[in-house]
DNA sequence: TGATTTCCGTAACGATCCCTATATAAAGCT
DNA sequence: AGCTTTATATAGGGATCGTTACGGAAATCA
C-alpha cells in the first residue's frame, strides 16, 4: 500500500504521543527512557527527535494534545440524567474508573505531568491552561445551579476528586464511593459563608 | 571532640534523611542521584548504602520517619483559636505556606513519593499507613462536632486541601483563600445525603 | 597499648541514558 | 526515469547512574 510522507508523518507522531502517554503513565517520566518510549510506538528513537527535538519536547506535545480531550467524555456521561446524585455519580465513577479503552492509568500520567511541570518552566504553563480549561469545562456542564460561581466550584471539584482517588489508589477501603459523593453534594450546594448574618 | 559511634552513626543517618527529603521535594526520586544526596548530606555514597542498603532503603526509611511528624505540628495552631472560621484558615495556610523553617516544598515530596508508592510494593503500604495516620489525628483534632464521621470528613478535608493546593502552585490566581475555606466550610457540615426523606 | 570492630570514604565497573551524526529507503518532482 | 527531499533507522559517543569492593581512620575492647 502506497502512503503520502504526510500520512506516514502524521501516523508516526500519533503513535509516538498515545505510547507516550501509555508508558509514562506505567512507568514515570523518568523511568521511561527515549529508546523505550519509541519501541512502544513501533519506531526508533531517531522518530522521536525528528518530530519533538528532544524528550522535553515530546512531554510538551503531549501536554498540548490532551489539553484539548478532556471534557468531552466527561460531559456527555454527566448529563444522561437529570438526577444530581446520579450526575455525580457518573463524574465520579467516571473519575476512579475510567472506561477500559480509555488508558486505564491516566491519572497517574496527570500526577507525573503535574510534578513535572512544577518544575519546568515551559511545561508549567501548558498544565496550568490544561486544569483551567478542565474547571471551565466543568463548570459549563454544572451551569451554576445556584448563585455561587461555577468555576469556584469547579475547581473544588477537582480537587475533591483528586484528592479522594489519591487515597483510594494507595488503600481502595479507605474511600467510599458514599463518602465521595457526600462530598461532592456539599461542594455543590455550597452557600455564602454568613448564612446567620 | 571525641564522639561515640552511635552518636556519629545517628547524626549521619538524620542527615542524610533530612537532606534526602530536601533534595527530593526539588528535583524528585529520579532527578536525585545517590552522590548527590549523599553530597547534600555532607557524606558520600558508602554511608547510604552501609545505613540504608540501596537506594529504595533510603526512601523507605525516609517514609518511615515522616509518619510520624505529621499531625502534631497542625494540631498546636489548630487549637489556638474557637472560632471555626479562624481554626480552617490556620490549617488552610499552613498547608499552602508551611513555616519558614519546615522545608518549602515539602508538598512536592508528598506526591513524589505517593507516585513512587504507586509504583513501588515496598512503599506503598507504608504510604498508605501514613495517610490512615493523617486521617486519624485529623479526625481527632476535628473531634467530630457532628453525627458524622470524623474519619469521613477528614479524609474530605485532606483530599480537597491537595487538590487545591496542587491547582494554585500552577496558577496562584486560580484559587482563593475564599474558595478553600467555603469549600471546608462545607464539608464540616455535610449531613447525611437525606435530607429530605 | 595492641588487636579488633565499626563506620564511612574512595575508586571503579557495567548498565543506561539522552542526544548527534550519518545512512537508507520511500515519496515528490520534473 | 533520474534527482531531490523527506521521514525514519542505525550506530555510537559522552555523561551519569546505582552498586560493589576495598581501604583507612576512629572508636571499642582486652
Amino acid at each position: 500500500m502506497r502512503r503520502s510522507q504526510d500520512q506516514r508523518k502524521a501516523e508516526t507522531r500519533q503513535r509516538l504521543l498515545q505510547a507516550a502517554g501509555e508508558l509514562i503513565a506505567e512507568r514515570g517520566v523518568a523511568g521511561a527512557s527515549v529508546d523505550a518510549l519509541a519501541d512502544a510506538a513501533d519506531r526508533t528513537s531517531g522518530a522521536i527527535y525528528a518530530h519533538f527535538g528532544d524528550k522535553e519536547g515530546l512531554l510538551v506535545a503531549l501536554l498540548d494534545e490532551w489539553k484539548d480531550a478532556t471534557g468531552d467524555a466527561v460531559r456527555a456521561e454527566y448529563e444522561a440524567t437529570d438526577d444530581e446524585g446520579a450526575r455525580f455519580a457518573a463524574l465520579w465513577r467516571n473519575f476512579v474508573s475510567p472506561p477500559p479503552n480509555a488508558s486505564d492509568a491516566w491519572v497517574l500520567l496527570e500526577h507525573e505531568l503535574w510534578l513535572y511541570a512544577c518544575r519546568n518552566e515551559r511545561a508549567r504553563s501548558r498544565v496550568a491552561a490544561r486544569y483551567d480549561d478542565a474547571r471551565r469545562a466543568l463548570a459549563q456542564t454544572l451551569h451554576a445551579s445556584d448563585g455561587t460561581s461555577a468555576e469556584e466550584v469547579a475547581a473544588l471539584f477537582i480537587a475533591l476528586m483528586i484528592g479522594l482517588e489519591m487515597q483510594r489508589r494507595l488503600d481502595p477501603d479507605a474511600i467510599t464511593d458514599e463518602t465521595a459523593l457526600a462530598g461532592l453534594r456539599a461542594l455543590a450546594h455550597l452557600r455564602q459563608p454568613a448564612e446567620n448574618v
